[in-house]
DNA sequence: GCGCGGGCTGTAAACGTTTCCAGAACGGCC
DNA sequence: GGCCGTTCTGGAAACGTTTACAGCCCGCGC
């Protein structure tokens, strides 16, 4: 129990009390050997007093706050809870705490993120920008702790990184499609720029382009969002009354088309069928369930995390090291022939 | 631009390039006055030098960290996105980084988010948990910062508190059941010993009493999740075949329970009204869209943030304040009569 | 011209740790 | 019993701030 006598135990209250100096009761409570009846008594007064290290003054002297920060867009997107439970996971496992970081893809609260990383609060950033500027690369490498980044990154720029091919992914929603004998392909995206947005868009295309149905792009663009996808796809469905097939940059605008076509009378997957993209808990929730291109977020968020925990300790000064991670469809009644 | 001089700028790095004190350039930087040319020399050198204050010595000095936290039982919850959303907002304002912590219902996470306020890492914590025993309690008041609880604590508990009437909200689901002409009226709740599973279990008799159906409870119990409601519903359903009306205690199950009456082959809401809990985006996302009683979550966690600010300012000493939020029934498809 | 008051300034202490260093205690060996 | 090497110990410095305190300089009024 803490005593009564003005504030919290320090090593200094345990040193007067055990009748130690205050080196060696910091030297007990770290597991630093020391003599046994010495160790003894210091861990008594410890108890005793109810003794909590004080973590400022650890940080401060030993310059490890011991958290570390994820900055994400919006912790609405199932596709980053994906990512905060493994990140939480492996953070954990390390002894790090988790700083969460929801920036609305604002510029100004990304740099309030880097900053923390300045005033010594936070050790290191993983970060999934949805823009990616010149700038913001800037920026990023010239941070005075370890970045990761989640999202694919320019040729030459030297920080570690967890991509996946989204361009391929799209490809593969597109022949999925084709595969069950759609013709009329839609698209409905989020912002063309962004970078997720641009990749999403070219392997529509490319998917297209393979399956010989190229030379006409039915594409609405929105945001990445619900609502959104129900607009988006209220008017792609306006322009071409006999689309047949229909592939959404992601999941929450997936859900919006559903709504969407719904409301229009189409049945999906007989009259449209639908492929969502990151493959979130809400691709099982739908009705009917979503087919989806998966992202392996769990596991970008896992990787990610695995880095800069490894440059924070053994990896200090290793070269800056980039992995990625294969998409994966995962069929579902939205796109059953 | 930082200088290159072994680490980055420290108070006493400009106070040696602006010729004073590292007193006068403490002042200067917290805006404290003087002269006006060594207010300029110290600005120059501060920006010159890329300066930013060391957060980790500035607490420990000052004793506060611009840390809050919240903890609550998992982030994939939609319910918790919507209080985290509004916490974020109130911290942010003012001045507070957000912490969180998913614990997973597990009381070793819950201490460890306690333990956090122990070592100064965090300034108070606003904290939602499920299970509250007697013991919870007291490690909850004996805690040595300020801690505000979103759920309904037993009578005489001095903590700052924000809570909703779940039963009454439950007692509402019933009724509305009832008066679009439902009579075989079904229960999928989570787990009896959480204080949310009680007070909605109690809700539903009320409920029923209300309308005169009492004496026969139809009730199942599983988690607070999608897959345990879609098991609890084929349980139900086969124990009970001519089922007209079902009260979810989440949207969580209410989803996962949609899809178990889908599949059972019982059309929503002509064979099977549904309601769910917490008016969650899910609620909006699903076919058919979900009635649901939503308990203000967003609003909860702008009030809890607000009582804790206030307790770390002015309120240091005010006595604990209990507030509470009505629940409102918001209808929709799965209820249409 | 002198004394006085008010604003600025610098020195130093404090916050609670960890860690370097020198010296003390201890055990073993001859 | 003396010496040596090892282990343990306490004093003190350091981490980067904020702030109490005392001294300085300045201008003002008499």
């Amino acid at each position: 129990m803490a005593s009564a006598d003005g504030g919290p135990a320090t090593i200094e209250t345990i040193a007067r009390r055990a009748g130690v100096s205050i080196a060696s009761v910091s030297r007990v409570l770290n597991g630093l050997g020391g003599r046994p009846d010495t160790v003894r008594k210091v861990q008594a007064a410890a108890t005793e007093l109810g003794y909590v290290p004080n973590a400022m003054a650890r940080s401060l002297r030993g310059g490890r706050s011991g958290q570390i920060a994820f900055a994400m867009e919006d912790i609405g997107n199932p596709v980053y809870v994906a990512m905060v439970r493994r990140i939480q996971a492996v953070a954990k496992e390390a002894g790090y705490r988790l700083l969460l970081h929801s920036t609305g893809a604002d510029r100004e609260e990304e740099l309030r993120a880097l900053r923390s990383l300045a005033d010594r609060h936070t050790e290191g950033l993983i970060i999934s920008p949805i823009r990616i500027t010149r700038d913001h690369l800037d920026e990023l490498s010239r941070a005075v702790a370890p970045v990761v980044v989640i999202g694919s990154l320019p040729e030459g720029v030297r920080l570690d990184n967890v991509r996946v091919d989204s361009r391929v992914g799209a490809a593969m929603a597109v022949a999925h499609l084709v595969g069950i004998g759609r013709r009329r392909i839609g698209f409905l995206n989020g912002p063309l720029d962004t970078v997720p947005g641009q990749a999403r868009y070219k392997g529509y295309l490319d998917g297209l382009a393979t399956a010989g149905l190229g030379g006409e792009e039915l594409v609405e663009s929105g945001q990445f969002q619900t609502d959104s996808g129900a607009e988006a796809a209220k008017r792609l469905l306006a322009r071409v009354p006999d689309l047949d097939g229909l592939f959404c940059a992601n999941d929450l605008i997936a859900v919006g088309a559903l709504r969407a076509l719904r409301e229009a009378g189409r049945r999906v997957p007989d009259d449209v069928a639908v492929v969502g993209m990151d493959d979130t808990e809400l691709a099982r929730v739908t009705w009917p369930t979503l087919t989806s291109v998966g992202l392996g977020s769990a596991r970008r968020g896992e990787l990610a995390a695995e880095l800069l925990v490894d440059r924070l300790g053994e990896g200090r000064d290793r070269e800056p090291r980039w992995v990625s991670v294969t998409p994966e469809l995962v069929a579902r009644e939205s796109t059953r022939s």
